[in-house]
DNA sequence: TTTTTTAATGAACGGCGTTCAGTAAATTGA
DNA sequence: TCAATTTACTGAACGCCGTTCATTAAAAAA
């Protein structure tokens, strides 16, 4: 009998609408700017049906951020071939800038907006983005590089640097650099950063 | 006749007595966690009774972030004495994630926060704190230090470190650092900041 | 064909920001 | 002093929100 097979089908079909609405509306009008009943026009079924599927909107939240670490990952990946660890680091930051600015409503999900409670936290560990950073970091410092820093709080340091600036031009906070291009500014304090990567 | 200077005196005070309840209940629930009805019970008068005062939710938002920057500068002058500019740009480092840290409903609605479209462009502008950041950042070229670097982009440089490590602290994403304070990750990650301000 | 299971929903609950007609008190003018 | 006007405030409503639940209609099983 294929109709329990069918059936199966039949709903992770619906599970995934439900998910391409939400992502969808989320990257227009934002998570907090989307309502369940946005999303149920969306796929033409009602409200209450989007709870058969989702425990609540942060289920919703959590499920597509786990496929924005996903994209994240590929980003980061992309860094793999080079073999120069410094070189490697300081196209991590260009990437993970460029990952805000090509996926912002992502990265809001990911790092910026107030998370659920149940936010994952294998999400962005172990053997994933931040595990490339860590190695990165690392092999940097065996080459020699970073005298008299430690891993973990290093590391943390050049993650917070590149979120800064991602987070700032996402959330509009800089505003009191008028009369300069913000995209050439961010582009350019990222290269103050390389520097100090270099003088590290 | 002093009955419009009395008249004038009670719309003053409960126009600040809305801004205390607003301000208390931002800082336990934050902006978007408040409502409006929230503050009118916490002062006793109709929900209505605020739009009289304040145009709207937004209004409430800007003018308690005005006072939010005026404190931050507080905070920032501190280290006016401080003459040699590389420390006093470290001390500026330190302030910031106090700052951070004693206000964080503050450095939410400053920083981090979806900012209403009017959001001040003047707050964090000019002859304010982010004026001593400028100045601070250009004595220590003055002096040879940040050979290389550009005023402007080194100084977002500067404070985006400090804001990316606030800010992920405050949204609760260093959850990957399981095994370590938080706390002591944080402060290490200045040393690192500190210790790259000193080789720049 | 009858019973059971499943999928989906309409209607409601208690919340939200905001508006507005109406009220009651205070002030003014005669 | 008393009526007219201004002021300060509010109750009730509007149209949203996330979420729940009894009910229904369709499908599957017996």
């Amino acid at each position: 009998m294929g109709i329990s097979e069918r059936k199966e089908r039949e709903k992770t079909e619906l599970r995934e609408k439900i998910l391409q609405a939400a992502t969808e509306l989320f990257i227009t009008h934002g998570f907090e700017g989307t309502s369940i009943r946005m999303i149920a026009d969306q796929i033409e079924y009602s409200p209450a049906t989007i709870y058969l599927y989702f425990k609540d909107k942060n289920e919703l939240f959590f499920t597509i951020s786990e496929r924005a670490f996903d994209l994240f990952f590929q980003y980061f990946s992309s860094v793999n071939g080079i073999a120069d660890p410094i070189l490697r680091l300081k196209e991590l930051g260009k990437v993970y800038l460029r990952f805000a600015e090509e996926n912002p409503s992502y990265y809001d999900l990911m790092f910026v907006n107030k998370a659920p409670m149940e936010h994952d936290k294998k999400a962005w560990s172990g053997e994933t983005s931040h595990g490339i950073l860590l190695q990165t970091v690392q092999e940097c410092m065996d080459q020699g590089h970073f005298k008299g820093h430690e891993l973990h709080p290093l590391s943390l340091a050049i993650w917070s640097g590149v979120h800064g600036l991602a987070s700032l031009k996402l959330r509009d906070r800089l505003s009191m650099y008028e009369h300069v291009d913000i995209d050439q500014l961010v582009s350019n304090a990222l290269g103050s950063f390389n520097d100090m990567i270099d003088k590290g």
